[in-house]
DNA sequence: CCCTGATTCGC
DNA sequence: GCGAATCAGG
């Protein structure tokens, strides 16, 4: 497989939007996120917006063969956060969280959507906007496993992004489906 | 252990 | 130019 022109074309759009290499290489198949990252670099991009991993390598003594030196050319000025956004209006209309599980899974606690931190639903419409959208087949050991839409549509599927930790879903959706028992006023009745 | 990106270096 | 191997970090 070699970089054709439409591939290097997905890959800059894949790693614009934030994919992760890995996820860059799935798509484009064929190659590894190695190669992808290779070509990223190759290309001039890489570091997007400084987050990830980190940008700063300290070097590495000698290894093996000697190495010259490795001086550290700063980088540019300090960019806050650029927000590049053109056209992003994100209506979110019908965008309902019907959580149902796969299989006998830990069943998040349906939201109610009114007793959830609010900070945590806002991260979650935000990351279902970029969410692999996997079918049931897709999922894996790591990917969250939350369900979004409704089973009856074709419009249902699952987060599919890498999950955080052991838990069967995502950051964001953890934060929703983890929420710590309090804030439920125990209001006895 | 899983993942991330970064770098090196033989090809 | 390419990308596996390796490195470094979360």
């Amino acid at each position: 497989m070699s970089w054709s022109d439409e591939r290097v074309e997905l890959l800059k759009k894949m790693w614009g939007e934030g994919q992760s290499a890995s996820q860059i290489a799935k798509e484009l198949g064929g190659v590894t996120r190695n190669a992808v990252i290779g070509k990223v670099h190759r290309l001039g991009l890489s570091n997007r917006n400084g987050s990830g991993g980190s940008a700063d390598k300290s070097d590495t003594k000698s290894k093996t063969t000697a190495k010259p030196a490795k001086p550290k050319p700063a980088p540019k000025a300090a960019k806050p956060q650029p927000k590049t956004e053109s056209a992003a209006p994100p209506p979110i209309p019908a965008s309902r969280i019907k959580p149902i599980i796969p299989a006998g899974q830990p069943l998040p606690p349906q939201p109610s959507t009114n007793e959830i931190d609010p900070a945590a639903l806002a991260k979650v419409n935000e990351i279902e906007k970029k969410a692999k959208k996997l079918n049931l087949m897709e999922l894996t050991e790591r990917t969250c496993k939350w369900p979004v839409g409704d089973p009856a549509t074709p419009d249902f599927w699952f987060c599919g992004l890498p999950v955080q930790s052991g838990k069967p879903y995502c950051e964001a959706h953890v934060g929703v489906a983890f929420q710590p028992m309090s804030s439920r006023r125990d209001r006895r009745r």
